[in-house]
DNA sequence: TTTACTATTGCAAATCATTCGCAATTGTGA
DNA sequence: TCACAATTGCGAATGATTTGCAATAGTAAA
């Protein structure tokens, strides 16, 4: 928590309250978080102000960003993982990243972002 | 063609003309897609019918689909493959798809969409 | 071929996620 | 405490995707 706020300041950004609100909520969560399920958790904070915020730790390398549902998901980048999420109910587990970058012929700077989904043994019956 | 023409026929879909020309459209394409790319090829069929296209063809896992700045993107699932996509321009090559499925606790029926995303040697100057 | 029936389409309106403009507020360093 | 720029809240705009419904077009049987 000190660590990212600590390195937000040094690039001299503002300590806010969404920016902490966010943060906090994302070091308490492995799970893959909605802008929306977030908002929820923060309803002092506007929904405007969170996607800035997202939009900023984007920027920043600290979260990835997964999609389902035409929604994006966010969690925070530590160890390299992704999230494997069931399509009947949304409940999601993290899932440790394997894949190994290649060199892409023509291509810098390139990222990878992968989601895995199916049915979680609840849903299974 | 044919084949997925027939295969559509066989499980009692009927053969209409939005179908074939987006069956058309991704044969002819293996670059990803969007329905705004798609529909602007044939404007003869109307965008809630790409739509709708597009959302069969994603059941019967003819296609499949990535995300990229807030949209979907189509391409017919051929060999298994993904898209390396330039954040920049939008360009985009076929990359083949390397990932082993393990073996996920408590989920069934595994999918995973990835998408790899860089700077073309065009917009690196 | 023609007919009859239903799936599918086009169109316009509704939804839903995400972004934006702008005036009011807040964090920071002096 | 002050001054000023960065950031927020709010409401409106945007853009992708979905939906309701009446009109249309495949299909299979007559
Ligand atoms: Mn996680
Ligand atoms: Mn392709
Ligand atoms: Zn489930
Ligand atoms: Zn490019």
């Amino acid at each position: 928590m000190k660590d990212i706020l600590e390195q937000l300041k040094n690039k001299g950004y503002k300590l806010t309250q969404p920016r902490e609100k966010v943060l906090g909520i994302l070091l308490h969560n492995h799970t893959a978080l909605s802008v929306q399920d977030i908002h929820k958790k923060i309803d002092s904070v506007d929904k405007a102000s969170v996607y800035r915020v997202l939009n900023l730790f984007e920027e920043l390398g600290l979260v990835n960003i997964e999609n389902f549902n035409n929604e994006k998901l966010y969690c925070l980048t530590r160890d390299p993982h992704h999230h494997i999420i069931c399509k009947k109910c949304g409940y999601s587990e993290e899932v440790p990243c394997t894949y190994e970058h290649h060199d892409f012929n023509n291509f810098d700077n390139v990222q990878h972002q992968m989601t895995l989904t199916g049915v979680c043994n609840n849903c299974n019956k």
